[in-house]
DNA sequence: CGTCGCATTGATTCCATTCAAGAACAGTGG
DNA sequence: CCACTGTTCTTGAATGGAATCAATGCGACG
């Protein structure tokens, strides 16, 4: 209801401690990621496709897109990234970025050099952990947007992110109970799921109709979430929310 | 030419020490997950989405899938997997499979069981490193399906997939000149591309009569290489082929 | 108050699907 | 060695889901 909301502690930590537990000299080194945020405006591009990496960054606050595209015009969406995501972490394993990184809405940004990541590997092997972890599971969001993409309606693509949306802000606490700050427009949308805007509006138009969901300008009401989960054959447990095997959590506890 | 081709080293070893400098225990431990290949016959389901996961592999010769499958029967090939390739090491990160494994040919799999993962990551922070870059790597690889799957025509998606094939196998010494093993039908090509069957046979015809490719039942014969790059916008340096940074090839070297 | 981005809706077109059915093989067993 | 059987490949015809083209409404903003 609110807009976007500043979060109390480091959502980063948060969601990293979620997978491997952390202890001091672990979360000092992440503190000094999150220093002096600056302010982006929307729009900005923080990552350009065909470039050198440049900068990496914590996102503090805001929407970002991940995207590529092609030279007559035609995008893609690979994904969204909210709040606590690490922005071009890939700098450290490739030269050249792969995809462009967009400012969707103002933002802010913790910014921190790529080339400090090999080292944080080497003193903290937890953290190491940790950012394998977190690419894991990228790849896993990542599979199932394949799977939408390939053989999914409209109709279902459209349930579907929704519901991953919802889960992947609710993990780390930026959803309201069934509702949710959506800043993307309908031709964002359309661009990450390989659809037309104007097919994306019907669609929406339809399943407002049908009860499943409501979105304005930059909100997202879900309406009937049993109904979605059907419809998108939603499985959550198995990726966004899943638990962490307690002996990757604890494994390097004591190294 | 030749259907599947024995390898002289480890791929698996080949292909993380181009990620990362190992020394000897690293090359040790990778070696102990080497052992005692088996047999698989072609259909065998090595892992089974929504189920715990069992163990894991090392794929030592044959190719696999990893699929996702709808309950109407709709069925999404996510990836392949190649010789050289770690099968069910995200059982160390998730309880619950999120993909299926299935053997497109006979297959020789070396098992392991994938709670040793954690281990590795203590004792060998090369190795956590080296299997974190090929997250990445996967991630990267993923995205670009993305963006076939999302905004390329089916002419292109072929186009694309098959260049990707090529270069994945010719970093791992699978591929002849301009021609490889491909065991894959083109249903199984649809439901990697997200097409029908007939569209992908009507479409590798067309490719064809261009000039640009050829398959028979089971090779890729590619016959215009700079026209397939052209018409896929295929941009390789910076996924398959991308050199690791040195500073982080080497970082963990002394440790 | 005009402009610009975003949402909405109608009309038309097209890429790819579905349905159908025959041909080409590969593997199996008599 | 050759019928028998099951994939995989091919091609034609009809259908359909989503795209494109086009036009209008509407709120934010300088």
């Amino acid at each position: 209801m609110t807009g976007p909301r500043p979060e109390r502690r480091s959502a980063l930590v948060r969601h990293l401690q979620h997978a491997i537990e952390l202890g001091d000299p672990e979360l000092a080194a992440l503190a000094s990621l999150e220093s002096r945020p600056q302010e982006l405006e929307r729009g900005t591009t923080l990552v350009k496709e065909g470039e050198p990496y440049t900068s990496a960054y914590v996102l503090q606050a805001g929407w970002v897109i991940r995207h590529k595209d092609l030279i007559d015009g035609r995008r893609q969406v690979v994904d969204f990234m909210i709040p606590g995501d690490l922005i071009g972490v890939e700098g450290s394993a490739f030269h050249i970025a792969d995809e462009s990184v967009t400012a969707l809405t103002v933002v802010k940004a913790s910014p921190f050099d790529p080339d400090r990541i090999p080292e944080l590997f080497r003193g903290h092997a937890r953290l190491g952990a940790a950012l394998a972890w977190r690419f894991a599971r990228d790849r896993a969001v990542l599979a199932e947007r394949v799977m939408s993409l390939g053989r999914r309606t409209a109709y279902e693509k459209i349930a579907h992110v929704i519901l991953e949306l919802w889960r992947r802000l609710q993990v780390r606490d930026l959803s309201d109970n069934l509702s949710f700050w959506m800043p993307a427009s309908q031709s964002v949308l359309a661009d990450l799921l390989g659809l037309s805007t104007v097919h994306v509006n019907r669609t929406l138009r339809k399943m407002a109709r049908d009860g499943l969901l409501r979105k304005d300008q930059d909100h997202i009401y879900i309406l009937d979430l049993e109904g979605l989960v059907r419809v998108a054959e939603f499985h959550d447990a198995y990726v966004v929310g899943a638990p962490v095997p307690e002996r990757l959590r604890t494994a390097l506890t004591r190294p």
